[in-house]
DNA sequence: AAATCGCTCAACCGCATCCCT
DNA sequence: CAGGGATGCGGTTGAGCGATT
């Protein structure tokens, strides 16, 4: 499958990989591991640049990739995380667990971007709040050719990002100040623990001293001085985006699990989520939830935006 | 049976960002 | 700090293949 091999003007293969070039990237990579792919080719004698052998190895060889059709569960997940973050494909995958970028797009592509256009046009289905974004040209009658695409505004330069953008239906603009904080040294050692080039300086939490009360009068985040309510301005939506980007389910062992973390929960969900009982690691439920968004998104927003 | 259509998905391309010197 | 190479990302392409005519 694929386009049939070319060969470029600096000799290097192109096209479909034959199973003895896999072979020499596997075995370069069990020697050396990921990177360095601008080695491979003079390492390995492998006719291939090393952007082409960074693709395969991500989007075929690499040993955690699920095969197989996507889920109900993930592909409910993917709507509600492109309705969160734009076409920003390697953020959506590093939420699906074996699922690449690459296969995400071209599921979206090829099935929800055509399922999301008959939502928008017919006003009684469930995910009719998905906005279908068209370029100019796109407004225009369909193009000859049957694929569908969905397009976010073009990407801004560095500290905003696509979800950011005021024209999607649903960013995080709109339900900024709705996320609390509970002790914000051990969200961010936790994010840390998951990923060391996140520095603390870089998840910019509001200092704003704001407890979370809630309808029934409970004070949900109790009276510790290091609560805080996460205040995502336009500017911190890349840090909402490095939060998405951390394994949640080590979010949840800092949470219940260790010594380490204990008596010091991380991340409080808003109200809603947590009398769903809805644990951040486990996908399933968190879609489900996410699905029901005119509830989480709650009263405390609506008040505060009206 | 042959031709055409439509879909899937691996791979390419160009641009942006990162990182090293 | 600047420049250049490496890497990552998203958009697009096109071969292969099953379904339909």
């Amino acid at each position: 499958m694929g386009r049939g091999p070319r060969c470029s003007k600096d000799g290097l293969n192109k096209g479909a990989w034959m199973a003895a070039e896999d072979k020499l990237l596997l075995d370069y990579i069990k020697n050396h591991g990921e990177g360095k792919w601008s080695n491979v080719a003079k390492e390995t004698g492998l006719k291939r640049c090393g952007k082409s052998c960074r693709l395969r190895w991500m989007n075929y060889l690499r040993p955690d990739i699920k095969r197989g059709s996507i889920s109900d569960d993930e592909e409910e997940l993917i709507i509600r995380l492109h309705k969160l973050l734009g076409n920003r494909w390697s953020l959506i995958a590093g939420r699906l667990p074996g699922r690449t970028d690459n296969e995400i797009k071209n599921y979206w592509n090829s099935n929800l971007a055509k399922k999301m256009a008959q939502a928008q046009s017919s006003p009684q289905s469930k995910c009719n709040n998905v906005i279908v974004q068209q370029t100019p040209d796109q407004a225009q009658p369909q193009q000859q050719c049957s694929r569908v695409s969905t397009v976010v505004p073009p990407r801004p330069p560095t500290s905003t990002i696509a979800a950011a953008s005021p024209l999607h239906h649903r960013t995080l603009d709109d339900f900024c100040n709705n996320v609390a904080i509970n002790n914000t040294n051990n969200l961010v050692k936790a994010v840390n623990s998951v990923d060391s080039r996140i520095s603390s300086e870089d998840v910019s939490l509001s200092t704003t001293a704001t407890t979370n009360t809630t309808s029934d009068g409970d004070d949900q985040l109790g009276s510790s001085p290091t609560n805080f309510m996460m205040d995502f301005n336009s500017d911190d939506h890349e840090d909402f985006c490095k939060i998405l980007d951390c394994d949640f389910a080590n979010l949840n062992n800092a949470i219940d699990g260790d010594d380490e973390h204990q008596g010091s929960p991380v991340l409080v969900l808003p109200k809603q989520m947590m009398d769903k009982n809805i644990q951040a690691a486990d996908f399933g439920s968190l879609a489900s939830f996410l699905e029901s968004d005119e509830d989480w998104l709650g009263n405390d927003l609506n008040v505060m935006l009206s």
